[in-house]
DNA sequence: ATGGTAGCATGGCTA
């Protein structure tokens, strides 16, 4: 079984790119974020053409997260208990039956925010304390959980390209890589970690200037799960070939691939 | 210290 995960900046934009994705990486489930549209404005019926289950929680113009999966969705959410941003689009939550055994999959789109020390800043690290809250209470042994998309914080050194010029830089201060260490520790791991102990990859790139053709950029996409469910685990990999074609989002796609036996 | 690019929406916000 094969789960991606891709920050696409725009699903309207986006579509023609996102169905090529499809068509070459055949992900059972994809998880995407800031497809920037309500609803009504998701190309849903591309995608069930395609074979997929949609689910969609959507706002306009920011944010917005989706969920297409190939298994049967039974159990939907676009919010949790104690969400202290919960006005926002960022969280989508289904259970299905996958080949691994019965799970609970979240797309997450976690806030950016903004500059360092701002409104936003504090925002977004609440956010990661109500988020660390609600994982830690939901988290059980019989669980199988998988929460992938832009967490928009880098956990360590190995996780930027320059881990003094970034220390002071939005994503990798102490406080969020606090935030982002608390929710691992309540009982995640993160997929690409483990297959790539000391591998130095990015999963975003910024447009501006020359960020992509100097190789600096950031990990902060990423697939985390339950222990349970990383038993299960082939392989996590970062697809920088989807940053490099034309007209795409400033993110990779993160992909996922488990062996098809119930761990 | 600022600006560089991109999307949404059409001025400025968000990233």
């Amino acid at each position: 079984m094969t789960l991606s995960t891709w920050n696409i900046n725009s699903i309207r934009v986006r579509l023609p790119l996102v169905l090529q994705f499809i068509q070459e990486r055949q992900p059972h489930i994809l998880l995407l974020q800031e497809i920037k549209c309500t609803n009504d404005q998701f190309p849903k019926s591309e995608f069930e053409d395609q074979g997929y289950n949609v689910e969609v929680h959507g706002e306009k113009s920011y944010n917005g997260v989706a969920i297409l999966s190939k298994f049967p969705i039974e159990k939907v959410d676009t919010t949790f208990s104690g969400n202290t941003l919960e006005d926002q689009a960022r969280f989508l939550s289904i259970e299905a039956k996958l080949p691994i055994g019965y799970s609970n999959i979240i797309s997450l789109y976690a806030p950016n925010g903004g500059q360092v020390n701002s409104k936003k800043y504090d925002e977004k690290l609440n956010f990661f304390q109500s988020l660390k809250e609600y994982i830690s209470a939901t988290l059980r042994y019989d669980l199988s959980l998988i929460i992938g998309g832009d967490f928009n914080i880098a956990a360590e050194n190995l996780d930027v390209y320059d881990h003094v010029q970034c220390s002071n830089n939005i994503c990798f201060t102490i406080q969020e890589r606090q935030k982002l260490r608390a929710l691992i520790n309540a009982g995640l791991c993160d997929l690409y970690r483990i297959k790539n102990p000391d591998k130095q990859e990015w999963s975003w790139w910024d447009y501006k200037g020359r960020f992509f053709d100097m190789d600096h950029g950031m990990r902060i996409d990423t697939i985390m799960s339950s222990y349970n469910v990383a038993q299960s685990l082939n392989d996590c990999v970062i697809e920088k070939a989807w940053r490099r074609k034309k007209s795409t989002s400033d993110h990779a796609p993160v992909t996922a691939i488990f062996s098809d036996e119930k761990s």
